[in-house]
DNA sequence: TTCCGACAGTGGGGTCGCAAT
DNA sequence: ATTGCGACCCCACTATCGGAA
């Protein structure tokens, strides 16, 4: 099979919206790869590329060498040749790294290094990444898609998994189970409003107890015991188990030889409240001496595995009972079982005294659903809201091409004001349609994709707090701003203060 | 027939390591 | 020393398709 071909397949993805088309354009372009070479092949058209860090990105193929007039390489071709480029990563030669691309991207043609491109930088837009092509392996073969999905569970890449159902069928999907020091992927949460919302979206209605788990702001661990042996994987699958020494030593600690815990680690300050994420994030990022300087504290949820027996499948009920036995309360996160609201409220208040971020319900009957993002966990979080004025906008870019997007926030200080962040979230289509007439009514002159207003728009925006910047001139920064709706009835001299802002913050 | 679960897309701020300036 | 880039930590929200109800 040649490359092109696969620059072929996501040019017809990305022309369908319907998403049985999609998966059976991507079936046979699975049928047609050898054996070979479906590992690559189907990484391809997920949108993905085979190697975690190749050290370019979006500078590195703004300038692209002539194309090809005829295609060469077959995707195998073009993975050696990414590998290459991915060895170069840190060697100190950032221009024998320019060359290898140079070179890749000059045999290919126009369409390839368009995908190309795109596969590299993750912004194939072709409506179909992992999960679609995991039914699409599905199609391809004679597999049940519940089989192909449950063996993705257990491998944190889908190429092997498409090679062996292409190649052995259900059987050879039997061997990706899981086991300790390979990592799971981790089970994602969906969002609610409030807590009767995320009630509502647990359970029908027959009143069942749910577990409230307390959301702690760090970043997501997931640690494998075998023996003496402790490795700890991010949500990205991220091997960090040099960085986080301490986590180490509780897992290593615990009785059991064999175990995969699913967690939260987070920076704590001396007297045990929350620090902000910052602090967690560069104490996690860090390779290197910080150990000592910002201590860890690691907080279980989970349990998917103890001493040959998975615990996958089992309701959650069972594998948090599991858990209690397996970690001591101190490295548990704060937990309720309860049926009753008003506990629940009880409950979010205390969680919220402490410091951390909200809760996670969660459904006592389901299983682990590795990689998923179900309904059998929701998360809550309170939310505040500004009004702020908008200061310019961002033309954006894909299906928001053509419409003004991303809109910079401020807040007044003294006559003027002060630039916070930017949001382009909550926007529906209409609002996006009605603020493109208007803002072109504001414009006072552009800069690159950016046009700059006469500050006149109020926006109502929600927040899930401040944190502390050196971007922007007001040393503050809004964390994970929305858009709720457009205020005509404040005027710019309404709108909240940096110092009220300020107040919001560490 | 209507409803709603799951995906994909569109980007946000902050931190690190690394190489070039 | 500083700056820019790439990678990855956290993330919210809407539109859409197609199976569930």
């Amino acid at each position: 099979m040649l490359f092109a071909r696969l620059a072929e397949t996501s040019t017809a993805v990305a022309a369908t919206r319907s998403r049985l088309e999609k998966r059976a354009l991507l079936a046979a372009t699975l049928r047609e790869a050898d054996d070979e070479e479906i590992d690559v092949v189907a990484t391809y058209l997920s949108g993905r590329v085979r190697q975690r860090r190749t050290g370019v990105g979006w500078r590195s193929l703004a300038q692209l060498p002539d194309p090809a007039p005829a295609p060469s390489l077959t995707p195998t071709d073009v993975d050696a040749r990414l590998e290459a480029v991915s060895a170069l990563a840190g060697s100190g030669s950032q221009a024998g790294r320019a060359t290898a691309v140079a070179d890749l991207f000059g045999v290919l043609t126009e369409a390839e290094q368009r995908f190309l491109r795109a596969l590299i930088l993750g912004e194939v837009r072709q409506g179909a990444l992992d999960s679609l092509l995991i039914e699409a392996i599905a199609d391809a073969t004679a597999v049940p898609v519940t089989a192909v999905r449950r063996a993705a569970m257990f491998s944190a890449v889908t190429g092997p998994v498409a090679r062996a159902a292409l190649t052995g069928g259900v059987d050879a999907l039997e061997d990706f189970r899981p086991a300790v020091l390979r990592p799971v992927r981790p089970m994602l949460a969906s969002a609610a409003p409030d807590l009767t919302a995320a009630l509502d979206k647990l359970r029908d209605d027959d009143g069942a107890p749910v577990a409230a788990d307390g959301k702690i702001d760090g970043i997501r661990v997931q640690v494998h015991k075998a023996g003496e042996e402790v490795a700890v994987f991010t949500r990205s699958l991220d091997d960090i188990t040099e960085r986080v020494p301490e986590i180490v030593e509780v897992v290593r600690a615990l009785p059991a030889q064999e175990l995969i815990l699913d967690g939260e680690a987070i920076a704590l300050g001396p007297s045990g409240r929350p620090r902000p994420f910052q602090e967690t994030a560069s104490r996690t990022g860090s390779h290197d001496g910080a150990a000592g300087t910002t201590p860890l504290t690691v907080y279980f949820f989970d349990l998917l595995h103890r001493d040959g027996t998975t615990l996958v499948t089992a309701p959650a009920r069972e594998r948090l009972a599991a858990l209690e036995e397996v970690v001591p309360a101190s490295a548990l996160v704060p937990r309720r079982v309860t049926a009753d609201q008003a506990g629940l409220d009880a409950f979010f208040r205390e969680i919220l005294e402490l410091g951390h971020e909200g809760l996670v319900l969660k459904d006592l009957t389901a299983p682990y659903d590795a990689g998923r993002r179900g309904a059998a966990w929701v998360k809550v979080k309170p939310r505040h809201t500004l009004d702020l004025v908008v200061l310019a906008v961002e033309w954006g870019s894909g299906r928001r091409q053509g419409t003004l997007s991303n809109i910079h926030l401020g807040a007044r200080d003294g006559d003027g004001f002060v630039m916070l962040g930017k949001t382009f979230k909550g926007m529906t289509d209409e609002m996006l349609a009605w603020q493109t007439q208007r803002f072109l009514e504001l414009e006072t002159g552009r800069e690159g994709h950016v046009v700059h207003l006469r500050p006149e728009q109020v926006v109502e925006i929600a927040i899930d707090g401040v944190q502390r910047s050196s971007r922007y001139p007001g040393g503050v920064a809004l964390r994970f701003a929305r858009v709720l709706r457009y205020r005509e009835d404040k005027a710019p001299n309404e709108v909240d203060t940096l110092d009220a802002v300020r107040a919001l913050g560490p």
